[in-house]
DNA sequence: CAGTGAGCGAGCTTCCGCTTGACTT
């Protein structure tokens, strides 16, 4: 009998029939070990960590070590990434002690071939990838423990907490803000006229805005009664791309949009569609996608909307940031779909994203038209127009068409305006953030991690750092006065880059370049300098 | 005798990242 160790019960059921009778497939559901949470468990000289048993691991992990004893052999298959190395790291630990003879398998999908492929290949654990988690995880704590409190004894406000994620994120939030309350808006005004022709109507506008009112009259008096002659008609076809498949930032923006519910509502649904084993992996950050599914997707497009559907498999660029264990979220196949309610929702997005990333391009055409009063051929006015020649990857994901249409002309058409008049608009501050919003940004930014999207949001609402007004995140006075802080004494924290940065210094770490607790050191210190400076 | 103050100990918020099921109410 051989044994094989995974960080998902899901997958270890799939995995256990690739692999047959022989073998025992147990999951270790995410990290078994971490810091303690009511202290620092950090020595503040050497910067060795002190990892506990999380709550219920240890018998967990006892049960697997009964198993591990008789086993032949025993695979450590946790993701391929930092945080699961960790873990493999602490599972050998413990193993060691019943059965030596352990390995460390590595797989990018869940296939019956990359498993095998996996268990040939197993090799030995990482060591610099352990280093990096606990680099990663000692600076989090430093930062998290060591300045919460600061801002306790600062702001005379418990419970409030500063973080390498979190307080980053709160800036946004906070800056965006500052920038609506000092957005002064500013009226604008232009003349626009109405057409209509072959029953179709439209309208073109002048030229120029005006800051006032008044400043238009002249031009409205000189285009009194006067006929409209089109002067140029300019044709220009543009190609829309298909979107990508969802990853988890992707899939919580614009579920939560589509579906009205928060980060954490669209998170929880996917967790339970990839449990009853209609989605793959709900927490990633890749577009990859799996070559004879998407092949069999492709099938199903050219089968049921035709071969000018059919589009292809792309290769996208993963951020530099991500660590890729798993594919984009997607159905595992179309022919099991949930039976109803939100969840039935959730997957027909999922599936009809899917399908369209995989789709041809819909076709526009945009038609640009100047016209001149008769009377005055100085004065120009412009008309634009958007005609949907090919739906393409539109009509699969159910997106609607909001071009507008403009009559046919051509040069020398002369026409009659059914009215000229001055139109008011308002300059816009910026929008505040939405949660999907938010989620987008970090992940654009490289803070945080799919896993840790929906609960950052979560934080920052449970601090009290903000309210949710109308879909919309609004920062309270506090989250001013713990970012104010912030930004004065940790600048270099508040920097929207120190994660990336950071990710840098893993990266040494990783390829076995630095040390980890002289980076670590390192970067703690940069972060405490100014404050200490005092 | 009442009020004051020093000294001491107990009780305390807090991070990010990996993963769900086993608890209680």
């Amino acid at each position: 009998m051989k044994l094989f160790i995974v960080e998902s019960p899901t997958k270890a059921k799939s995995i256990s029939k690739y692999l047959g009778k022989d073998w025992i497939v147990k999951a270790t559901l995410g990290h078994i070990k971490d810091l303690p949470e009511r202290s620092l468990g950090v020595d503040p000289k050497t910067l060795e960590p002190k990892y506990v048993w999380l709550k219920g691991k240890k018998k967990l992990v006892e049960n697997i070590k009964k198993i591990a004893k008789n086993a032949q052999k025993i695979y450590l298959g946790t993701d391929p990434d930092r945080e699961g190395e960790a873990i493999a790291y602490f599972l050998k630990e413990e193993l060691s002690r019943v059965n030596g003879r352990i390995y460390r398998a590595m797989f990018y999908e869940i296939t019956k071939n990359s498993i095998l492929k996996a268990v040939q290949t197993a090799k030995d654990i990482d060591l610099n990838l352990v280093h990096a988690q606990f680099a990663r995880r000692v600076l989090d704590r430093l930062i998290g423990y060591k300045l919460s409190p600061l801002l306790w004894k600062e702001l005379t406000t418990k419970g409030l907490s500063v973080g390498r994620v979190q307080s980053p994120a709160l800036r946004l939030i906070v800056e965006r803000e500052k920038q609506i309350q000092s957005f002064k808006k500013k009226k604008y005004y232009y003349i626009k006229v109405d057409f209509e022709k072959d029953g179709v109507s439209f309208s073109a506008v002048f030229q120029q805005r005006f800051e006032k009112p008044s400043n238009a009259e002249p031009y409205l008096k000189k285009l009194k009664d006067t006929m409209f002659v089109v002067n140029a008609v300019k044709k220009e076809k543009s190609i829309s791309d298909p979107p990508k498949p969802f990853n988890t930032a992707s899939l919580q923006s614009e579920g939560s949009k589509k579906l009205n519910l928060s980060v954490s509502e669209i998170q929880k649904i996917a967790q339970k569609l990839y449990e009853e084993g209609y989605i793959t992996y709900p927490r990633t950050d890749s577009y990859r996608m799996n070559q004879e599914k998407a092949q069999e997707f492709i099938a199903f497009i050219e089968k049921n909307y035709g071969k000018e559907y059919v589009g292809k498999l792309r290769n996208f660029r993963e951020g530099r940031l991500s660590q890729s264990a798993h594919e984009c979220i997607r159905p595992t196949s179309l022919r099991k779909k949930p039976k109803e309610g939100i969840e039935l929702k959730l997957y027909l997005l999922i599936s009809s994203r899917t399908l369209a990333s995989l789709s041809s391009p819909a076709i526009i055409e945009k038609t640009y038209v100047s016209l001149n009063p008769i009377t005055d051929e100085a004065l120009e006015f412009f008309a634009e127009g958007e005609d949907l020649l090919f739906d393409g990857w539109m009509k699969i994901y159910g997106k609607e068409w909001e071009g507008k249409k403009l009559p046919e002309l051509t040069q020398g058409d002369i026409l009659k305006p059914k009215r000229i008049y001055i139109e008011e608009r308002e300059t816009q501050p910026p929008p505040r953030y939405t949660e999907g919003s938010l989620v987008k940004t970090l992940e654009r930014l490289g803070i945080g991690r799919p896993s840790t999207y929906a609960t950052i949001v979560k934080t920052l609402k449970q601090r009290g750092y903000v309210a949710v007004e109308k879909g919309h995140l609004k920062p309270t006075e506090i989250a001013f006065k713990v970012v104010d802080y912030l930004m004065e004494k940790f600048p270099s924290l508040m920097d929207y880059s120190f994660t990336a940065n950071m990710e840098d210094m893993l990266d040494e770490i990783e390829e076995g370049r630095k040390d980890w607790k002289l980076i670590t050191k390192e970067i703690y210190r940069k972060v405490l300098h100014e404050y200490t400076q005092e």
